[in-house]
DNA sequence: AAACAGATGTCTACCTTTTGTCAACGTTTT
DNA sequence: AAAACGTTGACAAAAGGTAGACATCTGTTT
């Protein structure tokens, strides 16, 4: 069982995006959740208590009054959120979720996790693959389940299609479902007022769109404003979006190799128009891009995980100031 | 029974998009519905009350005095929304506002949805244009907002694209929420277990995958099971699916002319991997391809208004027959 | 055509309940 | 010592509720 009470009030205030504030006056004044305490009366929360936790966030955001559902077992809580079925105006820890969790063993479920997605996927079943999302969301939090499940999800996926391990047709499924998930965890971000904004999309003649939207999520959760544009992109486009909404970075993903000079063309001319805004650039073809992308003075962006890093190196540079006086 | 009294005022105004005025105000003048109460005195709705609100407000925008309907039963409330059956087939494609329809409030609030959606998009406000889409869904039902608005939409935002008059960046942003928003209105497809099946997709060459999302979305409405498979998809793969999920129908979305010989070759050769299926085609571009469609004894889909009828012709003629046995 | 009455959605004023946030202050952890 | 956590009480904003006024419509009567 999920019993056991080990996780601090910090590690609740991550995971679930409520404060601490609110997660005790829940507590006294409805006893939504009944953590143990150690002996020098510190709160421990179980991974249950987590969910719990979670669910009834998602359901006061969805405009249930917190007294009322408070008493309901967490089965009812999920009907209950389940049946606001017009378009579930998802989850949306709002506030900041900030930064990783810390390691733990998460890694393993992350593993299982990926598994059964991939099963998911060799058999068609678009629900499962769903679900298999949805919870490992409420499981490990929303930047573990980009980094540690859908980036190695994805990545698994390409190499059994070019392995010719999978299907066609079953890649295409799995992509369109998990483009499906991330559009709904992309809804409304309304990050702060002064908050740096990044514009994210696909080059011309890349199609393939899943990368840009995990960029556009890492940096969503990192605080910035993101302007998702869809993939395959021209150049001029990039940079006009880039600089009408005076963006601090943009990133592309690349995930098709070949067409070589085509995608160097566009790089350099995104470069060009875009002289003092870093690009990030990322995806499964990249690596065959290095060269270009050092010599175009690019950032390069190995592995989602290292993304944060990335964005906060650009924000607290030169290219912060330009926000910093709007807070 | 969906009995219990537990939504807050607050839920029923977002589920049925009327404001606490108005609920109260029916509720007192007319006992459109009998909430229960706290013990504070708070209103408590149930689920059946908040499809009886939206039923009402459905009705009163097309036109009926609330007045009047108010006494009706749910059943009454809901034949008499769908006799008023929208402007069927004809014109009414884009563009002309149509000059023909009598005072009816739907068209006319169907044409200002899509006007202000096209002005969010113009603005690059992805916000504001999920929310008209939402909004939409609750004022009108799924499928006018698929045939009256997002239809449409798509159809103004092509022609705008093809005429230069909006930018390359602001379609691909349209096309990402859209894509986004009919993601979710998707994934909640609870199927019936001896339904006919319907494959959707694009095939190779064709990237744009609205058509296709409307025509998985309009075939679930119309009480079918569907597989959506994303765009872009080689015979071989879409004939493969449609056998192992023993489809009844296949239908594509054709956007791009051009490619004419690739096209043609594509869609030979799926006829000819799957002689028994019906085949429906439709999309902007598919009039171009009219007479190889005719020619290969396809079915053309020149609205997406006209795909239910289509498709109770097909489930109701031989090909029915296999299904009618699972029953 | 003008006047009138009924219907209907919206608004204001004002009161109660619910809920998130904060300050103040003590204790534990780092 | 600084940061993180705990408790308590106070408070303000949000969400509800009632009552009644009002501006538009719509259809009917004068």
């Amino acid at each position: 069982m999920l019993k056991e009470k080990n996780y601090t009030m910090k590690v609740v205030t991550q995971r679930t995006g409520l404060t601490q504030h609110t997660i005790r006056v829940w507590e006294k004044r409805y006893n939504a959740v009944t953590p143990e305490r150690t002996h020098t009366n510190r709160r421990l929360y179980s991974e249950d208590d987590i969910e719990r936790l979670l669910l009834l966030h998602r359901a006061t955001t969805q405009g249930h009054s917190i007294g009322r559902i408070a008493p309901l077992s967490d089965d009812k809580l999920r009907t209950l959120i389940s049946e606001h079925s017009p378009p579930p105006a998802l989850a949306q820890t709002s506030g900041v979720p900030s930064l990783l969790t810390p390691l733990d063993s998460t890694a393993e479920s992350a593993e299982s996790s990926v598994q059964r997605c991939l099963d998911a996927i060799a058999s068609m079943d678009s629900n499962t693959l769903t679900r298999e999302l949805m919870d490992a969301e409420i499981a490990m939090g929303r930047n573990r389940l980009l980094t540690s499940v859908i980036d190695p999800i994805m990545n698994r996926v390409g190499e059994m299609w070019s392995e010719g391990t999978l299907r066609v047709a079953d890649e295409h499924l799995a992509t369109s479902v998990i483009r499906t998930f991330l559009g709904t965890l992309h809804s409304n971000n309304r990050a702060p007022q002064g908050a740096p904004v990044l514009v994210a999309t696909t080059p011309a003649g890349q199609w393939h769109e899943i990368g840009a939207l995990l960029a556009s999520l890492t940096a969503q959760s990192a605080g910035w404003n993101t302007l998702y544009m869809g993939p395959n992109l021209p150049a001029e486009e990039i940079a006009g979006a880039a600089i009408a909404h005076s963006a601090s970075a943009v990133a592309l993903s690349i995930i098709y190799p070949g067409n070589d000079s085509l995608l160097s063309t566009e790089l350099f001319k995104i470069q060009r128009a875009l002289p003092a805004i870093p690009l990030l650039i990322g995806g499964r073809a990249a690596a065959h891009y290095k060269s270009t992308i050092n010599e175009m003075g690019a950032l390069y962006i190995e592995q989602l995980a290292l993304m944060p890093e990335l964005l906060s190196k650009i924000t607290s540079s030169s290219f912060f100031l330009r926000q910093k006086v709007d807070n």
